[in-house]
DNA sequence: CCGCCACCCTACTTTTTGGTAAGCTCTTTC
DNA sequence: GAAAGAGCTTACCAAAAAGTAGGGTGGCGG
């Protein structure tokens, strides 16, 4: 039983639905940001930023660029007169919310059995 | 409200619990091969590679050797006299199942919002 | 005994991705 | 009016990941 067939999509071409998923959360910040949002519901870029240690500014703004014009994210201009932005999810982000709220659970499952005890330590930390 | 801390695990960092799950699952063909896996149980070397169009075998035994490393799945020698030998998801991997399936039918989904209907082309290929 | 297939491994190159550092505008704050 | 912060951009460089091309063993089928 083979079904190796390809498909087309958007000038690229996938093996299967889920490399299709794939594709929108490729990037190594891609689901955290993703998380982030869904997390908070609304973001401003700086917020973002000190939120995820270590990422440069020039990689969060690709990511965050991609991911809007992957239609997962919007980016609202709340004043002009001084920038200031808020990204959110959209509807298609927010439909990824099972796996980003499973990824994480998992994370904490995984964190859990090696030792680690997510949650009292964020309250140690806090 | 903020949480900026981090995990330490395995000699690496990681910035919250979603990192830590994405860690094992980073990687072009991983989750292809992880939901491959997922599909069918039990399959061989050249099963994994004829159904992932365009991996290049150097990829393909890295990637496994990563996952068998990292407790995702295990290779079972059925015969060594004629080298045989048999990938499958551990318990571990098999934790995974649900965010493998959800990655197939959130692709199919959006597939069948872009006008494209998967289960259709599916059958019309085989 | 020739070739093919399963099951890889290795050296090397290319591509992709991410990181560094700096700069720029506008605005509020001291 | 200097500094600092939000929200970026750009040029350049490094690292990571993936691809290419070949090699190798050991059956098995003809």
């Amino acid at each position: 039983m083979k079904f190796n067939f390809m498909i087309n999509l958007h000038n690229k071409t996938y093996t299967c639905p889920v490399d299709v998923s794939l594709s929108f959360i490729r990037g190594k910040w891609k689901v955290l940001i993703l998380f982030h949002l869904h997390y908070f519901q609304k973001r401003s870029y700086s917020e973002i930023r000190d939120n995820l240690p270590g990422i440069s500014e020039k990689v969060l703004a690709q990511q965050l660029k991609e991911l809007e014009r992957d239609g997962m994210i919007t980016k609202h201009l709340r004043t002009r007169k001084p920038l200031r932005v808020e990204y959110a999810l959209t509807d298609l982000g927010r439909s990824l919310s099972p796996m980003l709220e499973f990824l994480s659970q998992w994370g904490i499952e995984y964190l859990k059995t090696n030792g680690i005890d997510y949650l009292q330590d964020q309250h140690l930390y806090k």
